[in-house]
DNA sequence: CTTGATAAGTACGATATCGTACTATATGAT
DNA sequence: ATCATATAGTACGATATCGTACTTATCAAG
């Protein structure tokens, strides 16, 4: 199981430095992290969920989200069913962007299909989602 | 496969989390993870192999190093093959230190076998390790 | 033996991360 | 309605990360 988790990190920083490579210099892999969250599970969540489902400080989430918001990939505007909140929201300048760093990332990762295998890739992918929820749910029970 | 290393992102930012939360104040998890380094591959490494294994730049390694160093975790002593160098050597006080960070983590890690299944763990480790060398190699080829 | 190029580590400054303390709003009990 | 408690976000300071420039040592070529 160790070794699993390891194992885990291990290709995590490895991807996480393939894809800083590949980003426009200002831009940190958080930035790119939190766009593709907003994307993949829609905007108009407020920084507190972001934070907590990054697993980062509200602190951090808040110095990321000023960076994403002065360079106007996102928006952010109170919440109006909460005076103590705000709302993120999508620019389409923070779409495009997440666009064009994943269409500059494909021909790196699609080079190594090849040898790694679409359907080795497939097979894994339920048992690391079961493991993400696993992990997910095991820091608050 | 994309999909495949957003989610072993999520998970080694999890993963990471939870061994956080098991470590003393002021060691971070990049001193365990230099630690856990060098006790399973061996210390008498230099700094610069450990900066590249991590892919991190060597100033962050030296500063992560030098904080090892000054709690007495490991010893760098001159690279007697190389006047440039030094060398990275394990105290007693770091394996402990590693081993009962381990032994921390072990229950909450063990508390999650039954439900994920230490078949499926093992089955997916040879595409992991596959996917890692992949990715290892893509760096410099 | 010199010279030029490369590599290991350090110094230092800019930016990022994150803990603590604070303000403002929400929520629940009475 | 009032008050206690909890929560969202901000301010600020301490430490971490990392790029650039520098020092010192290696190594290959002549």
């Amino acid at each position: 199981m160790f070794e699993l988790l390891n194992e885990v990190g291990i290709i995590a920083q490895l991807s996480r430095a393939m894809l800083e490579s590949h980003l426009d210099e200002g831009l940190t892999v958080h930035h790119f992290t939190a766009l593709n969250h907003l994307v993949r599970l829609g905007d108009g969540k407020t920084p507190m969920d972001m934070a907590r489902a990054f697993q980062v400080p509200k602190t951090s989430m808040s110095h990321t989200l000023a960076g994403l918001e002065k360079r106007g990939f996102i928006q952010l505007v109170p919440n109006p069913a909460d005076g103590r909140g705000k709302l993120v929201l999508l620019t389409d300048a923070g779409r495009e962007l997440r666009e064009r760093a994943i269409q500059s990332l494909t021909p790196q990762i699609a080079q190594m299909i090849p040898q790694f295998g679409l359907d080795e890739a497939r097979s894994i992918l339920p048992t690391l989602r079961k493991l993400r929820a696993l992990l997910d749910g095991a820091r608050d029970g």
